[in-house]
DNA sequence: TTTCGATAGGTAGCTAGACGACATGTAGGC
DNA sequence: GCCTACATGTCGTCTAGCTACCTATCGAAA
């Protein structure tokens, strides 16, 4: 599944999986991966601007370190981060209802 | 709510509104609108390039005629529309239900 | 030793689609 | 005459995701 399809909700779902525990670029990569089953596979040309991105919003907040020689950064999400992901989800379930009323909820919701 | 939250599955309920009775533009807008109670609300610089859009790709069809005269532009799904409307719903069952395991599906989801 | 896959981070230029602002016109009520 | 509802449309702008490309480390395989 290609990141267009979540369009306007990719933010959501980045702050969503950094909210559990601090992660670099590539562990979130894996995380939505894992997280979707497989659905999810973001090229770094999708990832990487939208972690500088909500950094320079001010959602999160990222370091530097080194692991296993190869130099990290990690991201956190900030108070206004976590202010924005409940937000965000909030804007999902308005939107994903509305969207669902129309074109059919389909199975169990 | 903006169209911009439904990114990428605006076509779909365009099709959705249209395949239960054809609609002109104006209707179509009020049809989602209401369908939606009111929480969508298409600016006519977003309707109309789109359903042009439609048109041209095939998925509706339209035609020219006045009613109290005012000219109507109405538009019907097409046979390729129907098929188009089905892979743009079966997409939205995915990719909600992708989006709904990360964020949590909220209330009995 | 070189090559390759996994790990790790990044940029540049392109494109689709939604947006606000604007333009045009009819009909009916005040 | 003016305003609101009805009705259709364009134009230039902006956001955000995409493809393609670049750099670099590490361990295992050839």
């Amino acid at each position: 599944m290609k990141a267009d399809a979540l369009r306007g909700h990719l933010d959501a779902l980045i702050l969503a999986v950094v909210e559990d525990e601090p992660l670099h670029g590539y562990g979130i990569s894996e995380a939505l991966h894992s997280r979707s089953e497989g659905a999810i596979d973001l090229p770094t040309g999708t990832l990487y601007p939208a972690l500088r991105r909500l950094e320079r919003l001010g959602y999160l907040r990222s370091s530097w370190s080194t692991v296993g020689g190869r130099k990290r950064r990690t991201y956190q999400l900030t108070r206004s981060g976590r202010a924005e992901l409940a937000a965000r989800q909030h804007d999902w379930h308005q939107t994903s209802s509305v969207i669902g009323a129309i074109l059919g909820t389909g199975p169990a919701g």
